[in-house]
DNA sequence: ATTATTTTTGCACACGTTTGTATTTTGGAA
DNA sequence: TTCCAAAATACAAACGTGTGCAAAAATAAT
């Protein structure tokens, strides 16, 4: 392994001072066509790369944003950090992954290492631990710009993409009630978090409509794995607080509570309806077929990167405070 | 907005020199206890964050990682990339992920980019397409020590964690004759991969011992979706060349496959026998339970990590051209 | 009190790049 | 040839940090 070359090193063989070599890799008109091409066939000759840390110690340029996740491996997150991958290569940007796996304080030390690193803006969606959002204040602090998606600080001027939870559950809700499910249950996260309390509020409110008696909102904290999705379902068994239909926030409950009913022979959808918040890669195999909310990850991943860009390029051309809907799709397939 | 606090800026506030307060900062013994206290108060109050660009470019520590992976949101992948990234967070590293969408073009841009940043060190899974490996020899080249997990680079000389695959695919492929399948078909990547080469060779190597007329390795360059697989099965239905079992190298394809199937009233054992590469989160829900190859990922994260590692902190740590080799294990269930 | 020793701080330069300004070179017009 | 404007290049400083070395201050030894 050689020493790096450096713009130095060539401006030194070519016996011209290094910021004309600068120049002539950054084709800058003020610099002779012939001298330009000759720094060129040098610098690629001898596998010239910029070094980056320089540049953006200097100030001038910096294509690097920070993507912030609760879990990498959850099919809605990994489908839009993968569609958000992408979306920046296109753009020439690098983007750098981080996971908080819905910690706090992991998702506070990620803010201090972009910090450091000065990236030029994040994409982020909260942890569930996160109520506090002094992090964010801080990045506010340090210029560095940010957007938010699907999950938010809503204390925090930013640029927001939300999906309309809300109204999707209370749909999912009325069109339970329609099929005439009477004791629905909800299944959701912490409603500290907006999208959980939204769609919380969402299915009290079509319960409310249609003056039901049974409201059984069941919040859990926990991480939503299929375990969990096995455990609550034979809770509820057990309390005889058995409702007969079920909406539930996570794809993983899901299965746990699909899990269980087979295990137990109740049937889907006579005994039990069931709508799932959340696509699966084997949702066409699985029987019955699951209703489900799909949201629209590309649409999410396009909009965030769209925000975050053009503040990146001018913090004034947008207003901070901007927030975009967009709608995810109730799919009726034959689990209700 | 205001201006980020530099050392200089303390060290300008408190009457001493830069250098003074760079120490105190790094708890650098030949510094004064009681000025230490004094700086790292005063960075603490007026939240002082390292510019690390400045810390790369003077050359000394650097905790930036790269990782490469064709696609982010495929579950084996995903699992990995969380796992590192888990990894390398206890570590007090960051960590950057690339996406390759299994293009050579994009993974040899991202090498550029990762040279360009000065990461400290590489794990990377190829792209399908990658046959040219001319730009690991660039990495190489500029000293950045890297590890291949899963689809490497045979002819680059740098530690790689590979999976048992001939010997699991023979052990399937036998697994599958000792059951009575007479008519095994194999599905499967680009060959010019380590990764499918090698679980072609250990299918035909079974098929050979146990003189089996039958041998139809299916080979496609495609990438490996859902429609794929329904595709590869409905012509091979239509093509009256129908194998009584499978072995296929992508749950993807699979789903494909057992689609088709049920469209087809095709049962699964008896008509056919089927063992998929890979895991799905609602594996223990489809009917019937499909036998799968089931890859390590945790010990591949741990093993990549740890020798990038030893490879990071003294190059000459470890034999640079280290091969591990992990186990996956195959589980019988119950689809032959 | 003087010197020797250790502890602490200051100084200056380096990392690689960019950019405003000054200087030189070039080519053309007088 | 002489001079002028334009084009091309060189110079120097800056971004923020870390480190070897020199200088100074504090402490210990004589």
């Amino acid at each position: 392994m050689k020493k790096r070359i450096t713009i130095k090193d060539i401006a030194r063989e070519l016996s011209i001072h290094h910021s004309t070599v600068s120049r002539a890799l950054r084709n800058d008109p003020r610099v002779n066509g012939k001298t330009r091409d000759i720094v060129l066939a040098y610098a690629q000759e001898h596998e010239y790369q910029t070094n980056m840390n320089a540049v953006q110690l200097r100030g001038t340029g910096n294509n690097a944003i920070a993507l912030i996740v609760p879990n990498i491996n959850h099919s809605f997150f990994s489908d839009i950090v993968s569609k958000l991958t992408n979306l920046a290569y296109e753009k020439g940007y690098v983007i750098s992954v981080f996971q908080s796996n819905e910690k706090y304080l992991q998702e506070k030390e990620i803010i201090n290492t972009i910090i450091q690193h000065n990236f030029a803006g994040v994409i982020v969606s909260i942890a569930k631990d996160t109520v506090n959002s002094d992090h964010f204040r801080l990045l506010e602090k340090f210029g560095i710009p940010f957007v938010f998606f699907d999950r938010v600080c809503e204390d925090i001027n930013s640029p927001k993409v939300l999906v309309n939870n809300f109204d999707i559950t209370f749909s999912a809700t009325e069109h339970l009630i329609n099929k005439g499910y009477k004791r629905i249950a909800h299944i959701t996260g912490a409603t500290e978090i907006n999208v959980f309390r939204d769609r919380h509020r969402g299915y009290i409110a079509a319960i409310q409509k249609h003056e039901l008696e049974y409201i059984n909102p069941i919040v859990t904290t926990d991480e939503f794995t299929m375990d969990l999705g096995k455990k609550i379902f034979s809770d509820l068994v057990d309390s005889q607080n058995i409702p007969d239909a079920i909406i539930c926030s996570s794809i993983n409950l899901t299965m746990g509570i699909l899990f269980e009913t087979r295990k137990r022979g109740i049937n889907i959808p006579a005994d039990l309806g069931l709508i799932t918040f959340g696509n699966i890669l084997a949702s066409e195999i699985i029987q019955p077929q699951i209703s489900s909310i799909e949201q629209p990850e590309t649409e999410i991943a396009e909009l965030s990167f769209d925000l975050l860009e053009k503040l990146i390029s001018d913090k004034n051309s947008l207003n901070i405070n901007d927030i975009k809907v967009v709608k995810s799709q109730l799919v009726i397939r034959e689990s209700c």
